[in-house]
DNA sequence: TTGTGAACGGAAATTTTGTTCCATAGAACG
DNA sequence: CGTTCTATGGAACAAAATTTCCGTTCACAA
């Protein structure tokens, strides 16, 4: 035995390894790493029996060579492989599919409806991966801030900003936080946003054109002294320049449709930070009651 | 022992199997159906012993559930999975990705309240790109022609489904598409659905728990005779069974809350399929109008 | 050529995994 | 209310896989 070494913790720094020693290998085990190697699946899957008699070695060879690398015998090594083809098909894998989305950018699919899924796919991962581009984590620790001091917070946005403005309105209700929907029933919207005061939060969304009521939603609470949180697609925008803070999304443009992945994406983001601080303060009060 | 047919030879028509004999199996081996249908990677590649733990049951049941569709054991039934599996990863150039291979920059998430936003970020690309492993194109398509043939199309989602739903009615409408959104608003949810007519399409939104509504609606739908295309998260759950076609989405979660954005992706890329299907054929009459 | 050390192949041993069996709980039916 | 039949959980068993061990081979150096 010549190694007492760590193991690779993924596929892929096992792979490096390998690259690395290869040349210090001896004949069979280099058969092994070219198996290894080009096989992976294989290696995932079969048993050592199989990949021995495919490989053409012995099942001890394929154990040693395991060892070699510092793993405890050939199962460890398995699982690596194992994990690595789990998280390529489901939704565990992290660093590596991060890495790998690049690579499906940039064939640029012309077809007709059969690939529009994958378009589709394609074009909001990158409008996500943008998105921290322009809302800065500090943007959004205020933004979270600004939801918890809130009293009440108002939710609005219509027409293409109506999803948005639900799902805002729905979880933030769900998370404990006062929360009244603009939804303009009855047409009482005007009404509704008639009863902000200071103190309260109106929470906007709107992207080109902007729509009207939202418009007016906006300049009537800050009128009224109360703090207004915009998400929006311009920082110039009617509902941003009067807000104090707004957030901004860029959304992908496919097929001349605007998308909203990345408004969702943000507007979770936006909830779930304010749910975490809460419930830690809540947590915190409780503890002081105790005391 | 009641079945000695023979066995399914692909994973799908395991899949297709499971589906029609669900409602008649037991509560137990409905539990494995389910198990089966969700996380046909865990099945490829765990032990029994790991999926008897993951799913709840003993492992025992696992092979009973195999032998009643006609395998011998559950081996032969895993067999299956992992051949879809090796098969479908396999054309991946991994020699070539080696030699790419770039030192891995690990950026561990560091947590606290800061860097939630890219977390979601990472989240939601993670789940954008499994979408098209539970939704085929073939599947996509289905749905934009059950959408293009429909007299009519009813949407209804409620809870969290509700601002997807409130996206597919909107864009559907500004598609030129005779919708109407079952909103439930002034209780008129019922009603509402009274209106389906065959002919019609019921456009399905919902995930765990199901509500109770939208469950009804389908129901109701489908026994006027009306087709009903589901997005869910499961191909059993019920809203998936009674439908005409169901899109599955396999949403990330992230602190316990789920996401929303990679339905959101297929909302958009169902209602554009149609939008294009539906301007290419209007385009077919005019000119053939002017001909 | 012969001695030495490392690598290898194959079989035995061990561990892990899958399957069967049976007692029991629960539902359906008379 | 009792009987019967089916489904279930758990433990015992059988099969298969992995790992260890050891005799042999090969390469290299003296």
């Amino acid at each position: 035995m010549s190694d007492a070494q760590t193991p690779p913790a993924t596929a892929d720094e096992l792979r490096a390894a390998i690259l690395e020693r290869y040349d210090g290998l001896s004949k069979r085990l280099q058969q092994i790493a070219r198996y290894v190697l080009d096989e992976p699946n294989e290696l995932a899957l079969e048993t050592l029996a199989v990949i021995a008699e495919r490989s053409g070695v012995q099942p001890s060879a394929i154990v040693r060579f395991a060892k070699s690398f510092g793993f405890d015998g050939a199962s460890q090594m398995q699982r690596l492989f194992r994990d690595g083809l789990l998280s390529g098909h489901a939704a565990l894998g992290y660093s590596e599919r991060v890495r790998n989305f690049s690579r499906a950018v940039d064939n640029s699919a012309a077809s007709g409806g059969a690939e529009l899924l994958s378009e589709f796919v394609e074009g909001n991962t990158i409008a996500l991966q943008n998105l921290p581009q322009t809302v800065s984590d500090s943007d959004l620790t205020t933004a979270v801030k600004l939801v918890e001091a809130a009293e009440a917070v108002f939710v609005v946005g219509v027409r293409r900003a109506f999803p948005i403005a639900a799902y805002l309105a729905y979880s933030l209700q769900q998370a404990g936080k006062r929360t009244i929907f603009v939804d303009g029933v009855a047409g009482l919207a005007r009404q509704q946003v008639g009863m902000v005061r200071p103190g309260d939060l109106l929470l906007a969304v709107s992207y080109q054109p902007y729509a009207e009521e939202t418009v007016h939603a906006v300049e009537a609470a800050a009128a009224r002294g109360a703090k207004v949180l915009s998400i929006s697609d311009s920082l110039v925008s009617p509902i941003a320049k009067p807000a104090t803070v707004t957030l901004q999304v860029r959304e992908s443009e496919i097929r001349a449709f605007r998308s909203l992945s990345a408004s969702m994406c943000l507007a979770q983001a936006l909830v779930i930070g304010f749910a975490f601080e809460n419930s830690r303060r809540e947590d915190a009060k409780g503890r002081r009651r105790k005391a």
